[in-house]
DNA sequence: CGATTTACCGAAAACGTTTTCGATAAAGAT
DNA sequence: ATCTTTATCGAAAACGTTTTCGGTAAATCG
């Protein structure tokens, strides 16, 4: 591997003018610099990153932890982060928690251990405990969390408003003539889920339809989803044959549900209206295509790398950053799954 | 950030001494060696990974880049690769080409001037010059291949057998009865799209059925599969109303045809039996449920980090490093799509 | 008791860059 | 001719490790 000493002998000159002839310092003549650029090209010079690491202490270098990998929203999300990073010279490293909360702690002492310059991270559903985030931001280490965050913790976030598309998603549901609307809703823990029940609720006590616990059911929207779906559209066909209507926490489970609503010859739209959440793509491929809420990865991937970028800046610059949160549009998109 | 020189001076000794009994050197006693670990922890030192890399030459890290990251067969892989890697130490970068052979050298160039320790590659489909990938062998950065590869490059490859796989799915087609047999392929240029197509038309040969270039239909595999699907089974609804089993080159554009010939009143599997290719999770949940090819993406990233672990281990230790090319299982399962 | 081994420690070089600060020579000003 | 400015360059320190190579003191041996 060729080095700026090399360079240097190759032309009788010292280390210190070829740096600067390669990065453009006023004090290096033109013929020199022309000189230097040329025999660089030549020798097909690359500058040493671990030592321009060392000396300027960044690595041009972000970590990013989701709790899952295979899964469109987070892979999008991913994707978005990326090509955004990319454009501003920064790499990516990726690490997935697994929805485990001991994992995320060791994910992310990895990545301080490695020194990246900044973090996005989306919570695992089990985290409670938050001192492993707040240790990063006493560390200096720009932090922003996105999709799956904790009210709590003082950085910049970026997410959709999971209450208020829920309660749009409801209220869709409302106008268009439901009387008794079911919901199928995530794990207890994350606060999207919380968010999501709290919006259908919400919608539901503004038009005057009273609440019923026993029309919520939970599910894990995990590896299982649709089966899940399945299985919970099962059990409410046993319980409550009157409901017309479902609002459900993800689309795989809602394709599910769907699926078992039509192989038990219940009609969709007809007999029940189902609205998702995500806008998978298969929302709008599988028949009846499926009315959801649109949950922007790509779009929120590039806000949040966006927001940490300027914040590295910022950091550098030692200028006082300001933590941003930011909200995305979820649209609800309405296809044939409501009447 | 604390150095080892400062927990050299809190002890009053050097820092060689303070290195070396963080790495459990033989030459430093039992006492300060403790002493050294206690406020090693006390002060929550970290070694400064840029430093580390400059004096080891080595950053535990690789990377990777595919073609499309939101896309289940390679974030299956991804998972795989980063799972593995982090079993061993080592992080993993994560790049996309989006096809393009542009970008795809542009990510290789970005990943060299990083001096990642090796790295995992899957071709952009437009990719058919491959003086970057020898480029890289040449400047001995370990490099192994995986899935989508390239037959001629000198390096380790991960891949299934595409066209023993398609001969299984084109003669299991043959063996429940199906007489004529079509088959929606993907794009002209990647190896595997060839591969699958040479094996249903070796397995048709086998069988004494004439092959016939008319019932084959090429689809790009892209964004839109579901909607190529329909769109071939629809052309294919006109052109052969003969075609009794169709063998199509990925599940997704599979689930397209089957949706369009049952929404046309075709049975299936009773008028036509259809085999697809990769088992992505949708397939097992349609209904009917998709007989298909199974392409273990998650193993497939394993195995790959594996071999590249042992020839970034063997390239360190001098040792001469042999090619390996490994060839996963593909298995054929049969569901309710092949009657 | 002298010689040799053993146990423990530290000085210093090296990795390749960036950047500060002085030095020199040429050019310009007076 | 002297003084000041400008243009151009390089020495050297620093970033924080790792590792080689001696060196000293204590322990062991004959």
């Amino acid at each position: 591997m060729v080095t700026l000493k090399q360079i240097a002998e190759e032309l009788g000159i010292s280390i210190t003018t070829v740096s600067k002839a390669l990065k453009e310092y006023p004090d290096v003549s033109k013929k020199t610099r022309k000189l230097v650029r040329e025999t660089a090209a030549m020798l097909n010079y690359k500058p040493n990153s671990f030592a321009v690491n060392l000396r300027t202490k960044e690595s041009k270098t972000i970590g990013l932890i989701i709790p899952e990998i295979v899964h469109h929203f987070f892979s999008s999300v991913i994707k978005g982060i990326i090509s955004q990073a990319e454009k501003k010279g920064y790499l990516v490293i990726t690490l997935q928690s697994n929805e485990s909360f001991e994992l995320e702690r060791k994910q992310l002492d990895l990545l301080l251990s490695k020194r990246v310059d900044g973090i996005l991270i989306s919570l695992a559903n089990g985290t409670a405990d938050y001192k492993h985030l707040t240790e990063i931001i006493e560390q200096e280490t720009p932090l922003v969390m996105f999709d799956k965050i904790a009210k709590i913790i003082k950085c910049s976030k970026v997410i959709i408003d999971d209450r208020k598309a829920a309660y749009k998603a409801t209220e869709y549901l409302i106008k268009i003539g439901c009387k008794r609307i079911a919901h199928f809703r995530g794990p207890l823990l994350p606060q999207n889920s919380i968010d999501r029940f709290l919006g259908y609720k919400q919608a539901l006590i503004d038009y005057n339809i009273s609440y019923d616990a026993s029309l919520v059911y939970i599910n894990d929207c995990g590896d299982m989803s649709f089966e899940e779906g399945k299985n919970n559209a099962r059990q409410l066909l046993k319980d409550h044959k009157d409901v017309d209507g479902i609002f459900i926490n993800t689309d795989l489970v809602a394709i599910g549900a769907m699926t078992e609503f039509i192989k038990n010859g219940i009609k969709v739209p007809e007999d029940i209206s189902i609205v998702g959440f995500s806008n998978w793509f298969m929302a709008s491929v599988i028949s009846p295509s499926l009315t959801t809420i649109n949950q922007p990865g790509f779009e929120m991937g590039k806000k949040a790398f966006k927001i940490l970028y300027k914040e590295i800046k910022d950091r550098k610059n030692n200028k006082n950053i300001s933590f941003k949160e930011v909200v995305l549009d979820a649209d609800l998109i309405v296809r044939d799954s409501t009447k």
